[in-house]
DNA sequence: ACCTGAACACCGTTCAAGT
DNA sequence: ACCTGAACACCGTTCAAGT
């Protein structure tokens, strides 16, 4: 609710898409809201708080988002087309990446709520993308589906991850192709 | 050449491979290797040359090792069936990650020359997919060839970045099953 | 309720000094 | 040639103090 607690939040988000959660620090984070390093501990007592509170919100927007572009795109298909297009906007975005992948990726220096977050991220397009999976093919069981939804969630990821590493948003376009081609998504 | 260079490298591996780049510092490195914080500068002026050394040295290593599997698995198809097994290997040791799989993360932070080496390991592996992809297919030309290995290259990056989020190597291998379901890799 | 300055132990880096 | 202690500006964190 707090204004200076979202701003904390909204300046801390880009700065994990870019910096990850090591690179986030309070100073910088600080200068950009407009107060002092130590003011952004009455809001979060903690990094751990502040980067749980930010991996919520994350999911949380990211399950709106996707909700969103399933009512947009009620035909599944056409849904499940548009799907890459959530991680391409992080590299549009000054070659930004989803900030969950970037704390996979830190895993190992996570506090246990952080990594619960980052979970629950996952969970959260797993479930989507079974769902949506689903509805477009009938005969499909639930597991079969799922299964199919980490695959589809880890290569998307993994495109994005590639492409930043050579700030080539083309190559993420390239390789979603390769992905329609070979069917692991619809083309 | 050095064996304290050696053992700062080794050392540095391990555990970029868990922590990163920035996660990487000098004064544990230091205490593992039995020297003072100081006294790695001698041997890399700057982190960065640090990062860079290693780097390099991960992807020289890692191009030795597909060359080997490519020697003792003369079938495409059998070398290409092993592949996976490259990436597991990290997972199997403590959840690590591949080490530029991480450092393609932190993209932003990396020195230029650090950044180099990362892109040569993807092209390493990009390389050497498509000309196993191209012996197993004598029909596929060259930039087919290329782009289903950037395709496979990302593809299996993801599903380790999504295993190590979760600490949970059977879904690396549920996840490569899928891949190889839908034929992205052979079966 | 919200913010701050000052202090703490920690980082990479430098450098003069050791052997 | 190789290593070190001490210092520097930087981190997250704490806390007493302000309004």
């Amino acid at each position: 609710m707090s204004e200076t607690r979202e701003a904390i939040l909204a300046a801390a988000r880009t700065r994990a898409q870019a910096h990850g959660y090591s690179g986030l620090n309070f100073r910088d984070l600080a200068a950009e809201v407009g107060i002092k390093s130590a003011s952004i501990h009455y809001h979060f007592p903690t990094k751990a708080d502040l980067g749980a509170a930010l991996a919520r919100r994350y999911w949380e927007d990211s399950a709106a988002e996707l909700e969103a572009l399933r009512g947009e795109f009620p035909d599944p298909a056409s849904a499940l087309r548009k799907y890459p297009e959530v991680f391409r906007k992080a590299l549009a975005n000054d070659n930004r990446m989803c900030m969950c992948g970037f704390m996979a990726a830190e895993y190992d220096d996570l506090p246990a709520a952080v990594k619960a977050e980052v979970k629950a991220f996952a969970d959260v397009h797993v479930a989507w993308l079974a769902k949506v999976l689903s509805s477009a093919d009938g005969r499909a069981d639930a597991d079969t589906a799922k299964e199919r939804a980490r695959a589809i969630f880890a290569a998307i990821g993994g495109a994005q991850l590639m492409a930043r590493s050579r700030a080539d948003i083309a190559l993420f376009d390239a390789i979603v192709e390769s992905y329609r081609r070979v069917g692991l998504l619809p083309g």
